[in-house]
DNA sequence: ACTTTTGTTAACCATTTGGTTAAACTGTAT
DNA sequence: ATACAGTTTAACCAAATGGTTAACAAAAGT
């Protein structure tokens, strides 16, 4: 509970926390409404109820994620570029709040159809553009010939699914949280490194 | 609800069911009973309560998972076979579950303890001989200088993570069902010649 | 045949949980 | 001072939920 926010900001302030942490269904009210250092009937009356509070919370977690993407993808920069801009920012991005990539997939898996009407049609980045570029650099000859969409999704897997699966990846490979930390620190760089290096002709 | 199973498997059959469709928190035994066709009760009868059938699916699909990852990982072949093996052994599998994966990262990330406590210690593959296998592999010249764990989690990655992120990606690239799926059968070749393409020398 | 064990159910119980209500408090304009 | 709107709380409520009980049915011993 922090002191000097209004309250509106301590409830989503706590909100986020409770629902990041323990998933929509698993966050309770008086969890968040203590989190938040007030009584629980306050949260209903700032928010009607559960599901609007959650709605608010993640909608707020994609209208902040999605325009970086969109300014990422859609400039002018060359395929490459874009690449490491992507890898950077994302990784950067997402050490500063581990867990909301594993808390955001696993909503949307809970609830596709709401996600995709609610929260794609608002401001959905778009990799058209992208795809685009992928083409025409494997048209002109200077990468060696792969589908938009598994180069895509290469680069989102190797950037976000360390994060969504790092329990099970510092057990399975016996590292702590410095170790962690400074093996996403390197791939800032190494992903780039990597998809370039398969690409590249 | 299948006629001919013990009440047992149908129990077990309907848990899964449910616990990989809405997560421990968003399942009801209520919804379990129903789908097995049973009597609430009789849930209790045979698992004591819902932490107990919770683990019991878990472990059931821990103890189906890993072994099969270390007799491919722990074999004699070589790192470049390994690789093409675990990615069309792991695809192949996943897409006849493919709900598996977000479910079980889910719940680690809720329960990182109890996993490393009971899953990760009963038998968890060991990726020391691969790291091993790399390590030997850069040495001799034969692949790029890559760290172990970053070429692991790459692949990794880009094995689970389209499972994991379905909806997302398919909202993203602007997919339907049948193009998901053809691309993962073509990611079973795809992933390994992307890989060795990058550290092949 | 009958007794004992195992399997199954309907009804019930206690607790948790999301949500409501009515009263009290706080600041501000009159 | 007083009235008034917005804010906050304690107490309360109804539904949902995990779990139990006691009675009943079906097998399995004897």
């Amino acid at each position: 509970m922090k002191k000097d926010e209004s309250t509106e900001q301590k409830i989503l302030s706590a909100a986020k926390k409770v629902f990041v942490a323990k998933g929509m269904s698993g966050a309770r009210m008086q969890d968040i409404a203590d989190e938040a250092g007030i009584n629980k009937a306050l949260l209903h009356y700032y928010f009607r109820n559960k599901e609007m509070l959650f709605e608010t919370i993640f909608l707020e977690l994609s209208t902040d994620f999605f325009p970086r993407l969109k300014m990422i993808f859609d400039s002018d920069d060359t395929l490459f570029t874009k690449i490491e801009k992507f890898c950077t920012a994302y990784i950067d991005n997402i050490l500063v709040n581990p867990y909301i990539p594993i808390f955001v997939l696993n909503e949307i898996h809970q609830r596709p159809q709401w996600f995709a009407e609610k929260v794609m049609k608002a401001g959905a980045p778009n990799m058209a553009k992208l795809a685009k570029q992928v083409r025409e650099e494997v048209k002109a000859g200077r990468i060696r010939p792969i589908h938009p969409a598994q180069l895509i999704m290469n680069m989102l897997s190797m950037c976000i699914f360390p994060f969504v699966a790092r329990p099970m990846l510092m057990n399975l490979m016996g590292m702590d949280d410095p170790i962690f930390r400074s093996l996403m620190e390197d791939r800032k760089t190494e992903i780039p490194r990597f998809i370039m290096s398969s690409i590249k002709l």
